[in-house]
DNA sequence: CCCTGCTGGATAC
DNA sequence: TATCCAGCAGGGT
């Protein structure tokens, strides 16, 4: 205690910064007073807005920007490690990174504005000196950090701790009042260009609406572009918690180069009445991320041979999926329904005397708008419609969604016969086109010879399969119809099950895995058609390799 | 809730 | 064309 000259006690806390880090660093671990969740790779990272924004100018603009209480602000093309490094370094005010790492880590800092790392770091006491930091430099990270290489685990051992199905959501049990990911069409990899040219040019498309926060900075640089997959990247996650740890690498394998975009949500609005809802486009297709290995690789018996003992990178190891697009947030059209709060009925008292809009009518309205479901058939329409002009043309399907999403961009409003004319239109192509020749439909013989072979199990018995209560709304219409809608995007459905399935393209969960090859599916669905393509590539395979021997005999 | 089949869009080849 | 992703729906447990 100083004693000033005017009288005034100076009253010092000589522990007060160390004590505040130590605060900081306990409030993390205990993930106390979150405000903000990061979702990066399939992980989610409690966070708080205080630290974020006074660490981070991206943040501080995101947060202003939005009046969500507690948005989960998704990152693309950030690595996990590296974001939980940055993490680190905002709360602890240094971390430890291998130099490998370093060019990966600064990336991520620019993207996200990180001071000290990717901009100036000025002391606020000092208002006189401003020292730019070369981003790339390194320097940075040498006069606010103590680079130990020695130390290779610093960033596993701070995963943060997830749930079984190996993603944590906070704040999502109430009311979806966070931010909201919507899964969006997958982009094949290609090698040969770069992993993230298309995802910024789709992302500029991206319709921002009066309720969404403008759309956060790009975080532009690719990270963990191949070889990060499959049993090379999440194979290991040492951690101090295993359980965790365990959970998280599941999700981290699937996620493993999952780019996904920057951007927050504010929260819903409270009630929209539907006819206010305009048509956005906002089901755009994401520049999904690439997906290394998601190929079945050549089928040869010789790799066939190996069974389940072969080593899955042969195979091209996991995929994964793009499950993190632009957020939406308009609410599905609760003016004709009724939150089923208790997730009961509530239909008792909401017979109704309003004349209202069958659900189902409702659904296939906002679907075809785009608010909802298939975000295929919308994303179909943003991506078509930029890139295929030669779409109306067509008379498949695709080209019915093209020109029916079309007139209702130019129009915002839906006829009341729009569903009924996407029918008529879906029916003529079917008549005309003569079909569209499907690869993947095989029979069930095929399915059934597959499981012989192939045992057919693919599930994950560590994985829960069961939808999770808090990551869907149930509503009633006036008419005392249920459906579940989605609490990430607008999906809605009148069946849980789909739901269900539905959910894993946000969670990443993806309990079925093929034992040939080690990839990871969502949908019971796909990894049937995904089985059965090896069984009869398999066939084919054995076909060819004993043509030679009937040819000399 | 699960299994299954089918379908359409997207994309690589 | 083959394959993957995603959604829908019938049927069964």
């Amino acid at each position: 205690m100083v004693k000033m000259s005017s009288g005034l006690l100076s009253l010092k806390w000589n522990h007060h910064r160390s004590t505040f880090l130590h605060v900081l660093a306990n409030i993390r671990r205990k993930e106390s007073y979150s405000d903000v969740t990061l979702a990066c790779a399939g992980k989610f990272y409690p966070a708080h807005k205080l630290v974020l924004s006074t660490c981070s100018e991206y943040f501080e603009e995101m947060f202003e920007r939005t009046q969500c209480k507690h948005p989960v602000i998704v990152l693309k093309d950030i690595g996990a490690d590296d974001l939980e490094a940055l993490l680190s370094y905002m709360y602890d005010g240094e971390v430890n990174v291998l130099q490998e790492n370093l060019s990966s880590l600064i990336k991520a800092a620019e993207c996200l504005k990180i001071k000290g790392l990717a901009v100036a770091d000025s002391d606020p006491t000092d208002r006189t000196k401003e020292k730019k930091l070369h981003p790339s430099s390194g320097s940075s990270i040498n006069a606010n950090s103590n680079i130990n290489n020695s130390n290779r685990d610093v960033h596993r051992n701070e995963k943060r701790p997830v749930n079984g199905s190996g993603i944590k959501r906070t704040n999502v049990n109430s009311s979806f009042s966070e931010d909201v990911a919507q899964p969006i069409k997958r982009r094949r990899p290609d090698s040969r260009t770069p992993l993230n040219t298309s995802a910024s040019s789709e992302e500029q498309e991206a319709p921002v609406t009066s309720n969404e926060s403008a759309a956060a900075p790009e975080p532009a640089s690719p990270v963990g572009e191949d070889g990060n997959n499959g049993g090379s990247g999440g194979e290991s996650q040492p951690g101090d918690d295993a359980k965790s740890a365990e959970a998280s690498e599941e999700a981290n394998n699937f996620l493993q180069d999952l780019n996904v975009d920057a951007g927050v949500k504010a929260e819903p609005v409270e009630v929209l009445d539907a006819d206010d809802l305009t048509f956005d486009g906002r089901e755009d297709e994401d520049a999904g991320p690439d997906h290394p290995g998601e190929d079945l690789p050549d089928f040869t018996e010789e790799k066939f041979s190996g069974g389940e003992g072969e080593d899955p990178s042969l195979w091209g190891g996991t995929d994964e999926t793009d499950l993190f697009s632009q957020p939406s947030t308009s609410n599905f059209g609760e003016d004709d329904v009724k939150k089923d709060a208790a997730g009961g009925d509530k239909s008792g008292n909401t017979s109704s005397s309003a004349n209202s809009t069958s659900i189902s009518t409702r659904l296939e309205e906002d679907r075809l708008r785009g608010f909802c479901s298939r975000p295929g058939a919308a994303a179909a329409f943003s991506a078509s419609a930029s890139k295929t002009p030669s779409f109306q043309a067509q008379s498949t399907s695709s080209g019915i969604d093209n020109k029916l999403s079309s007139s209702t961009e130019l129009s915002s409003e839906l006829s009341p016969y729009y569903h009924q004319l996407h029918d008529i239109l879906q029916a003529s192509a079917a008549t005309t086109s003569g079909g569209r020749g499907r690869g993947d439909a095989i029979g069930f013989d095929e399915l059934s010879a597959a499981r012989d072979v192939y045992g057919m199990a693919g599930l994950d018995s560590n994985i829960d399969t069961r939808i999770d209560p808090s990551q869907f709304e149930t509503y009633l219409t006036d008419a005392g119809v249920r459906y579940y809608k989605c609490g990430w995007c607008q999906y809605t459905s009148l069946r849980k099950d789909n739901l269900n399935v539905h959910i894993r393209r946000h969670t990443g969960v993806k309990p079925h895995t093929c034992a040939t090859c080690g990839k990871k599916f969502s949908d019971r669905s796909n990894f049937n058609a995904h089985m059965k393509r090896h069984y009869i590539a398999m066939m084919e395979s054995s076909a060819r390799d004993s043509e030679p021997q009937l040819n000399r005999t």
